[in-house]
DNA sequence: TAGTGGTCTAGACCACTAA
DNA sequence: TAGTGGTCTAGACCACTAC
C-alpha cells in the first residue's frame, strides 16, 4: 500500500469513527511529516483526496478541519450498492428476491447504452428489495457476459458487486447516473407495494471499469415515497 | 493565475470545444513539460483535476485519454444554476416569473438546516421557471440577510448566483443535495402546469461558501416529467 | 512575527504497457 | 526494451491568518 494511501485511510477512519469531530482540527502538514516521516508532499497527497471525498477542507494560513457533513441521513456519495447501503445505515430487516435470471441477446438492453451494433450475450437479472416487509425497490441489471461469465440465483441474491469485485477482481472506475419520475408500469404495480402511488422514481446507471470499458447498465425503481438521492456537489473543483 | 490552471484551463477547453476529440490521446507528461515549460509535479496536477473532473483518465504504461461522456444529454455536473444550465442545453425559450421577494424571521426556515436555534433574518424568493411556455419549476430559497444584505426583483429574475459571486464576491463552496419524490401541493398545482400529474420532483439544497458556512437553503420543485438529475459518480476515488 | 497551507521545481525509483 | 504514468523526496518561495 502507497504511504499516501496508510495516512489517507487513518484519517478517514478516525473521522468515520468519531475519533476526529466535525469542526476539530487536524494537525498541520508539518506535524503529519514528522509523526508519520513523511514528506510533505505525500502529506499533502492525502490530505488533497480527505478534500475531494468531502472528509476535511483546508483554510490557507489557518489548517485542515473535518467537515461537518451529518445534517442529511445518510452518507451515500455517489456509487453504493443495496447491500452496502443497508449495512451504513443499519436497516434491520431487508432481503432481495431474485425474479428472473437470464442470458439475453441483447434485446432489451437499451440501445443508447450500447457502444456500437454488435451483438452480445447479456445477462438480465431482476430483483426486488424488501425492506421492512414492504416491497420498494426493483432492480434491473444487465451485464455483458465476456465481462461476466458466470451468475447464480446465489449470488445475485446476495451481492454481486461483492462477487465481482472479490471473486472476478473487476476494478470498478465510475457510473453515470440518470434520476427521472416515470408512471408506474403493470410490472411496478406487480412486483413493487406501490399502495396508491401511481409514479416511481427510476435511477438509470452506467457502469463503466476502471480501464473505461462499459460493463453494465442497471435500472433502479423505486416506491416514490422511499426513494432520497443524497448528493454532494462541488462547485469549480480547482 | 498558477501555472497548473493555466495548463489545466487549456485542455479543458480544448475537450469542451472539441479540439480535444472523445478517447483521444493527450500528449505525454514529459511533452507536456517540455511545451510549456513545466515541472512534471505540475503537469501532473493539472491532469489530476482533469481526471478529478471527469474530463480525462490515465493509463498506468499507456498516457492520458479524454474520456466519452457524451452518452447523456446534458453534462449537468453537480451544482449549477437554472440559467447556467438554460445556457449549456441550448434552451431556446425560457423566464422566470418571481412570485415572492421578502425578508423573514427564521419561520419556514427548514429547522434541520440551521446551525444553532439563533435567530436570523432570512430573505425568501419564490420564483416560478418558464420553459417553452409551461410552467416547469417552483424554487424557494432562503439566504441569511447577514450574508446577502440586499436582493431585488430584478437581480431574482436574472441569476441570483451571478450577483452573489460578481457583485458580493462570495465564494461558493460544496452544495448537499436531497432528492425526493412528494405528493403535489395545493401552492404546486396552483403556480405549475401538473397537467394530470400529482406529484413532483423535490431537490433539496443546501448551500455552503469555501469557509464551511452555510448561507442558503433551496427547494427546487419540479413537474415530473420534465425532471432529470445527471450524477457522475467514482468508485473508491483512491 | 510565526505558523499555516499553496505552488513549483529537479531528481529519483518503481510498475505497467507495448513492440 | 523504451515509453508511459505512479510514488516519493528535499528544498524553495509565496500568500494568508493570527497574534
Amino acid at each position: 500500500m502507497a504511504k499516501y494511501s496508510v495516512l489517507y485511510n487513518k484519517i478517514q477512519k478516525d473521522i468515520e469513527d468519531g475519533r476526529l469531530k466535525p469542526g476539530e482540527q487536524l494537525p498541520s502538514e508539518k506535524e503529519l511529516m514528522d509523526e508519520y516521516d513523511l514528506s510533505r508532499d505525500t502529506v499533502r497527497k492525502s490530505l488533497s483526496l480527505l478534500v475531494t471525498n468531502n472528509y476535511i477542507r483546508k483554510i490557507k494560513g489557518k489548517g485542515s478541519f473535518v467537515l461537518e457533513m451529518n445534517k442529511f441521513d445518510f452518507p451515500v456519495a455517489g456509487l453504493i450498492s443495496f447491500k452496502e447501503m443497508a449495512a451504513k445505515t443499519g436497516m434491520t430487516s431487508y432481503s432481495t428476491e431474485v425474479i428472473r435470471l437470464q442470458i439475453q441477446k441483447s434485446a432489451t438492453f437499451p440501445t443508447k447504452a450500447l457502444d456500437a451494433q454488435e451483438i452480445h450475450s447479456i445477462w438480465e437479472v431482476i430483483r426486488v428489495r424488501t425492506i421492512n416487509g414492504r416491497r420498494v425497490i426493483l432492480d434491473k441489471d444487465y451485464f455483458y457476459q465476456d465481462v461476466v461469465p458466470e451468475l447464480t440465483e446465489e449470488i445475485s441474491s446476495n451481492s454481486i458487486y461483492e462477487y465481482l469485485e472479490q471473486n472476478l477482481g473487476l476494478k470498478i472506475g465510475f457510473a453515470q447516473k440518470e434520476i427521472v419520475m416515470e408512471k408506474a408500469t403493470a410490472e411496478d404495480r406487480l412486483l413493487l407495494d406501490l399502495y396508491d402511488y401511481d409514479m416511481v422514481a427510476v435511477v438509470n446507471t452506467l457502469v463503466y471499469l476502471v480501464n473505461g470499458k462499459l460493463f453494465q447498465f442497471t435500472q433502479s425503481r423505486h416506491c416514490p415515497d422511499k426513494f432520497k438521492f443524497i448528493d454532494v456537489a462541488r462547485r469549480n473543483t480547482p
